[in-house]
RNA sequence: GCCCGGGUGGCGGAAUUGGUAUACGCGCUGGACUUAAAAUCCAGUGGUGGCGACACCUUGCGGGUUCGAGUCCCGCCCCGGGCACCA
């Protein structure tokens, strides 16, 4: 009998299969079209380890499965490969990025071929490939002209040390990586795109009916949106200069926005972020040198722990008021670091006794606290007198206001403010725009010329794409700017517009533009005239299933939502959400429970894995470990558990294939066996059960095996329909052994060009179940009876159990509960 | 700190809407085969007590609702992901 060798048959089959184009891209026919997509990896210098193909053996059981079931499938992949970790090699090794990044894609490539993915590898793309970021300069020169890029002054992490910009990565505990050094927020002018623009269709279109996402991710990205409605409050004051001499008194007005106008009467003083424009101006004199000590302390910084809600409070006064506009009581001015720039007016109305920061503020510095809403519960209550009372209540200390609930007083409020002149209903979001710069070279070149006469301009479309430039080195310039700016004869060329001098915009796009649109190009990966053909795209799009990490339930995945959005207003595209569906996977530890991690030395190879045990024991290992969103460690015995059941089927197929032919006398217990498996496992793989589906396999091979032993396995009609649909629906899992065993049962084509078997209804049927017997809910016995059994014959038979008797002797029988299919309770007292 | 997940045997995990807790796999123990080992096969395997039939206990901790709670509610503890320049 042939022996099970996984590495003789999978390299056969892959060749096979990649000589007969069985995985090309169907185009023409008219079957039901799937698009399946991985979140393309970044190829990093560590090759892969076993927790990247996770996502993508699930984008290729669901695809095979699709084939299976009559579709004609859009299953690529590509390359991610823009990024700092090749930057910081090519600096460190002095070799150019994309010549690191062209072995590492060589290394990953290889590494996916052996696992035997149905890609069709003629639509591979790289983010840095010319060709392709011709059409991500392309996008962001739509947006330019759309005024949704402007420029604006955003904060980077400088190290005064290196004199750098540094990435949040590059940071330890707030200090320079490298040098341990100081590290501020200094403000730089840098592109921002204005995705604010496009917060509420982000936010509105999660409901969509056609938006098949988990909830948990589309909660993330609501709160990351996070919108809410509130009032902006007018606080006025006035202040005095000294000009040539003479003393003159201005005017100044501070909107504070806040979600809580009921509590208005409380505010017993303003806090403006340190960054705020308005603090320069509306410091006194004396208070000048602490104000600006204050404002250094705070640009060290970083804008993480400024939020944390716990910590210790600081801030100190201008020396200056305001008036609160409802009651006109003047309030003192300070700044904080608790409050940022970037969210609301950068400036709050703070009242104490109903906002914790407010509160241990207030505590810290003597500020007063003024109560305005009453607590409907007592207990509540007296917690306020050692914290804030956040919830809402019944107004209080409010002038004309008092008596009315918190939710009468924030329309009622808002109104007289509106009605008076001092404030407007407004909506803020904690989404901020896209800070769209990197002072990099390997990135994007963003592309712009600034003019000194026409200010910033883009390049003629026609001058797409705009290369990067060879540069010699990759350090950066002392400036801050990108190494792009050491290259003159690059960095100085002409206007478009008016043909003056100009100068080339030295920043890179950040990794997300590459990202934000590549499953366009998938489509149609080389077209040169337009970004994507729209007859193609309609044909295409959306995506049916996108698979990838948690890690982009935010930022990726919110970039490529606006993008498509956006390319959806300008008329490149034809549907208004680019994923339909999307799952996110689960991460897999290592051994030890650790993140996989060179640092560790717990890194596993699926190079290794796919030489001892083979790539279809590597696939349904990694799909059977666990529930496939939840991280999960690894276990090289769990593979080879696998690896024994694929043997094991290898056995019972061929003492199949080998079997006389005759008559079983089990062929009925067979064929209902299977079909149960299978009418099973189509909604396991649907719904990403595919621990379930793995067990489900092993369950239905443990239970044939049992047969098999009973009695002699004789080639009948029954045993030759299990063993097709056996292979059948372990195919997606294990294509290759499930292709050798088709062929070695006599087929001619290949295995994935079958239809999917159907479930045959009336063989699965049960006519008896097990009916479990409770006393005062806990199992005391248990009985088969008929399917339809009625409750009065149930309770009969269960009262008529020696032990259910034992339980009920000497006591009253007060009811019995009859759940049909399951079980019965009696309860005795 | 804030947002989103999670916590079930020695380990990974299973348990449609509240209805037999521990499916499937790993590991371990004993046995068969073998000169021996590996591989394979067979049996056992949550805990405590008992020769045994059996009984009681058990889903991070503490309460609650219910005939019945891993599942629902309230209050805690612990772990993972994200927090805008790692991707």
């Amino acid at each position: 009998m042939k022996t099970y060798d996984p590495s003789k048959i999978e390299s056969k089959w892959q060749e096979i299969w990649a000589e007969a184009n069985l995985y090309k891209t169907d185009e023409k026919s008219i079957k039901p079209k799937f698009y399946c997509l991985d979140m393309f990896p970044y190829p990093s210098g560590a090759g892969l380890h076993v927790g990247h193909p996770k996502g993508y053996i699930a984008t290729d059981v669901s695809s095979r499965l699709k084939t299976l079931k009559g579709y004609r499938i859009l299953h690529p992949m590509g390359w991610d490969a823009f990024g700092l970790p090749a930057e910081n090699y090519a600096i460190k090794n002095k070799v150019h990025p994309r010549i690191a990044v062209e072995e590492n894609i060589k290394r990953f490539k290889s590494q996916l071929k052996i696992i035997g993915f149905n890609y069709d590898w003629d639509r591979e793309i790289n983010t840095t490939d010319p060709e392709y970021y011709k059409w991500t300069q392309w996008i962001f020169l739509e947006l330019f002209k759309k005024g949704l890029a402007y420029q604006s002054y955003e904060p980077v992490n400088w190290c005064r040390g290196c004199k750098t910009v540094l990435s949040n990565e590059d940071l330890e505990a707030g200090k320079c990586e490298r040098c341990g050094g100081e590290v501020e927020q200094r403000p730089m002018k840098q592109w921002v795109l204005k995705i604010t623009d496009y917060a509420d269709r982000l936010l509105y279109d999660l409901d969509r009916e056609d938006l098949d996402w988990e909830e948990q991710i589309k909660e993330q990205q609501r709160n990351w949106i996070g919108r809410s409605e509130g009032t902006e409050i007018n606080f006025k004051g006035n202040v005095q200069k000294y000009i040539e001499g003479k003393v003159t008194t201005a005017d100044f007005d501070i909107p504070v926005f806040t979600t809580r106008p009921d509590t208005i009467f409380g505010v017993t003083y303003i806090v403006l972020a340190p960054e705020h424009p308005l603090v320069d101006e509306l410091t006194v004199p004396e208070f000048q040198a602490s104000v600006k000590e204050y404002r250094e302390k705070v640009k060290k910084e970083s804008m993480l722990e400024r939020t944390f809600e716990g910590r210790e409070k600081t801030g100190v006064p201008l020396g200056l008021a305001a008036v609160n506009p409802i009651n006109g009581k003047e309030v003192p001015i300070w700044i904080a670091d608790y409050v940022l720039m970037d969210y609301g007016a950068g400036a709050v109305m703070a009242v104490p006794a109903h906002d914790q920061r407010d509160y241990d503020f207030a505590k810290k510095f003597g500020l007063d606290i003024v109560e305005v809403i009453q607590p409907e519960f007592e207990n509540e209550r007296i917690q306020a007198t050692y914290q804030a009372y956040t919830g809402k209540g019944t107004l209080i200390n409010s002038g004309e206001f008092c008596g009315i609930t918190s939710r009468e007083a924030e329309v009622y409020i808002t109104d007289w403010l509106v009605e008076n002149n001092k404030g407007i209903r407004t909506v803020s979001y904690k989404m901020k725009d896209w800070v769209f710069s990197r002072q990099r070279y390997w990135g994007e070149p963003i592309p712009i010329i600034h003019c000194e006469k026409c200010g910033a301009v883009p390049i003629p479309e026609n001058e797409l794409p705009l290369k990067l430039p060879e540069v010699s080195g990759y350090e950066p310039t002392g400036t801050g700017q990108s190494p792009l700016a050491n290259i003159k004869e690059w960095v100085n060329t002409t206007c478009p517009k008016c043909g003056g001098k100009g100068k080339r915009e030295t920043d890179t796009m950040p990794q997300w533009a590459g990202s934000s649109w590549y499953y366009l190009r998938f489509i149609d990966p080389d077209n040169n005239k337009e970004l994507v053909d729209p007859k193609k795209e309609k044909e295409w799009m959306p995506v049916d299933l996108y698979v990838g990490g948690a890690e982009h339930a935010t930022r990726h995945l919110l970039y490529a939502r606006f993008w498509h959005k956006f390319l959806y207003d300008i008329g490149v595209v034809s549907t208004i959400e680019p994923f339909e569906r999307l799952i996110h996977v689960g991460l897999i530890l290592a051994e030890d429970g650790r993140k996989m991690s060179k640092r560790w030395d717990n890194v596993v190879n699926p190079d290794d894995i796919v030489k001892e045990y083979g790539a279809d024991s590597l696939r349904m290992y990694e799909m059977f470990m666990g529930p496939f969103s939840q991280s999960v460690a690894w276990s090289t015995n769990g593979v080879s558990g696998v690896n024994r059941f694929l043997t094991r089927l290898w056995s019972w197929s061929q003492s199949v294939i080998k079997a006389k032919e005759g008559q079983s006398t089990n062929s009925e217990l067979v064929l209902k066996k299977t079909h149960q498996t299978l009418a099973k496992i189509d909604g396991y793989y649907e719904s990403f059960k595919f621990n379930l589906a793995v067990a489900s396999l092993m369950e239905l091979l443990n239970f044939l095996e049992t047969e098999a032993k009973k009695q002699e396995v004789i080639r009948d009609d029954a045993y030759t329909e299990a063993l097709r649909i056996f292979l059948l629906i372990i195919s997606p899992l294990a294509p290759h052994i499930a292709e050798e065993l088709w062929r070695d049962f006599g087929n001619k084509e290949s295995i994935f060009t079958e239809k999917w078997p159907e479930v045959d209804s009336k063989l699965i049927k049960e006519e008896v179940y097990t009916l479990v017997i409770q006393v005062n809910g806990k199992l005391r016995d248990e009985v088969t009876v008929p399917i339809a059994i009625a409750e009065d014959e149930a309770l009969r038979q269960a009262l008529d159990l020696e032990k259910v008797k034992k339980w009920i002797e000497g006591k009253q029988i007060v009811k019995h509960i009859f759940v049909s299919g399951k079980l019965i309770n009696i309860v005795v007292k």
